[in-house]
DNA sequence: TTGAAAGCGCTAACAT
DNA sequence: ATGTTAGCGCTTTCAA
């Protein structure tokens, strides 16, 4: 409103405070080796000009951007936005900024956002996909900066890592169906590359269904996408192959079959159990509500971030991977009896 | 995996080279003046040092960081989650990044993000808020960077922005509800102090009424929150006020009205229609799935940063708000009839 | 077509 | 407790 734009800098300060810039620069960063009453001349002058620093300049200087980057799926999805409202409260909490990037399915784009967020000089970064290729695992390790996956596992376990122990939620939820009377029961997944999937959620299913002597066969394994049309499209099959239970990997997926089911006039719980994976809003949404492992999303997050800011300081972790224990939350889906 | 990571400068390339840093400024942007072989050699060794370039010493010395700020609240709402979306997509693909902050509502810490941006030098700020103070409204006016809103509306006309038509939306609605023949048509709305509810679907609903020769008593309007229990809880009052159709701002609070309804027998949509606003997910998820307002989500934060592409590079922009048009999806918590 | 050099705004020794 | 000064890694005149 008053002059034309000129941008105030730290030597602007110096000047009308009459120190010099290291003052300044001593006052504005809380250092306690200033005079108090000349403390209060620089706060005043920045207070009038309406200093702001500049974090570009600081960053450069500082070699220090506070700023963490955050590579993500889908935005939209809302098992990765719980991750990531829990990483932006922390975040926030610490006051390091976020620079996010998201990417599309399948394109080994990730690689390219990993090294833009390191080119940007990002302090630390939090990875929440699904799979990783060699070469990106490798820039991880050799990255000057650290990396924490959250809701995914290190295979290697050489990366930092929050998440939850998927064999035994898997497990859970399968015995569950098996107590209930199921003796044939699907399991309806995304993609079984993705090693949640492929590697840990499978083998808690069958896990669950050899310590109920229940033979496992891959006819009851059924991959499809995380959509509503998937699961409807989906449900003739599992209904077909005289599945009396469902677990499913996803909550939008379920959703879908749970809608099917009822559509087809099957009875919920009674003649048809369905447990999902996420537990994010849409379990309540359904009718009947679905009953779900209850993955603490928004605290993979918070506790990836927080341990993220360890990393930054060099301060030591004593694990590195970090396993936050779950729930299975009842709804409707599946009998009450138990 | 060879050297203990030293960072390699424009410097280290330039000398290796033999060339000047100028040189190998032009040729990592682009520059023409270069001639082919040098460029060559030059290219030769950038990816033989895996150089990448500094973008925060690249943002000092050029003023500019490549870098857009976003403000908005919740991540985890899934209309601000599409915008997003929309936003994302355009950015990556004008090479930009994003810094994404969120605020909790209430707190007047949004002025404190819009600070903490332009600290950070970002070259532009998409906001989603629903309600600036006229603290902030100013700071953006006289912000040296462009602002562009998204999903919102600026009642001044003086910022950019991408929205929709909210007065016209709200009064298709209630007159297709009229048209349907409900004489008591409830309004269940969040934040009336929230412009676009209190100032444009309020006047929408008043001008349907109007129109339709319906009186309009504020003991229709409904205010409450944002989630599926205030919907549960507010149904018995709707259905004790005698309306026989609910016009909701929020697809989740109608996911909870509609499921109320459904529990307390009531027959959707022949004793009792429901439309929605924002056409997410849940309209599909939900059963009866809910009529809604479709408003382009993705598209709206497309276009705002397409727009404020425009605006960073100082082209001129023909209008300053954008409407993008919007449709009503008809589903089944609406009468066929029509 | 190329190079030299002056910044960009700040931090961080180092002096005093 | 305060000031001086040398960078941080790059872009951008200005010369050549």
């Amino acid at each position: 409103m008053d002059q034309p734009e000129k941008e105030i800098t730290i030597t602007d300060v110096a000047k009308q405070a009459g120190v010099s810039m290291a003052t300044v620069s001593r006052v504005v960063n809380g250092n306690n080796n200033v005079k108090e009453i000349t403390r209060q001349k620089v706060l005043a002058v920045i207070d009038k000009l309406h200093y702001r620093p500049n974090a570009v300049a600081r960053g450069l200087a500082s070699k220090k951007s506070t700023t963490i980057g955050v590579i993500m799926p889908s935005i939209t999805e809302l098992l990765y936005a719980n991750l990531a409202d829990g990483i932006d409260d922390v975040a926030s909490m610490y006051k390091y900024n976020i620079l996010l990037t998201s990417f599309d399915n399948g394109k080994n784009e990730e690689q390219q956002l990993f090294n833009s967020l390191l080119a940007k000089q990002v302090d630390g970064i939090i990875y929440m996909g699904e799979q990783v290729s060699d070469e990106l695992y490798e820039s991880m390790l050799n990255s000057r900066v650290p990396v924490v996956f959250a809701g995914a596992v290190d295979h290697k376990n050489q990366i930092a890592s929050v998440n939850i122990d998927y064999v035994t939620a898997a497990r859970d939820v399968v015995k569950l169906l098996i107590d209930n009377g199921n003796q044939k029961i699907a399991m309806v997944t995304g993609d079984l590359k993705n090693s949640i999937n492929g590697d840990y959620r499978l083998k808690g299913y069958q896990q669950a269904l050899e310590q109920g002597g229940i033979n496992y066969s891959s006819n009851n394994v059924f991959e499809t996408v995380y959509n509503l049309q998937a699961g409807a499209a989906v449900w003739d099959a599992i209904n077909d192959s005289g599945a009396t239970a469902a677990y499913v990997t996803n909550d939008l997926l379920a959703a879908g079959i749970v809608n099917a089911a009822m559509a087809a006039g099957k009875n919920i719980p009674q003649d048809f159990e369905i447990i999902t994976s996420s537990n994010t809003i849409l379990c309540d949404v359904t009718r009947p509500q679905m009953t779900s492992v209850a993955q603490p999303l928004y605290d993979i997050g918070a506790v990836a971030m927080r341990m993220l800011t360890k990393l930054m300081n060099k301060e030591i972790v004593d694990e590195l991977e970090v396993r936050l224990p779950y729930s299975l939350v009842k709804r409707d889906t599946t009998k009450k009896n138990n």
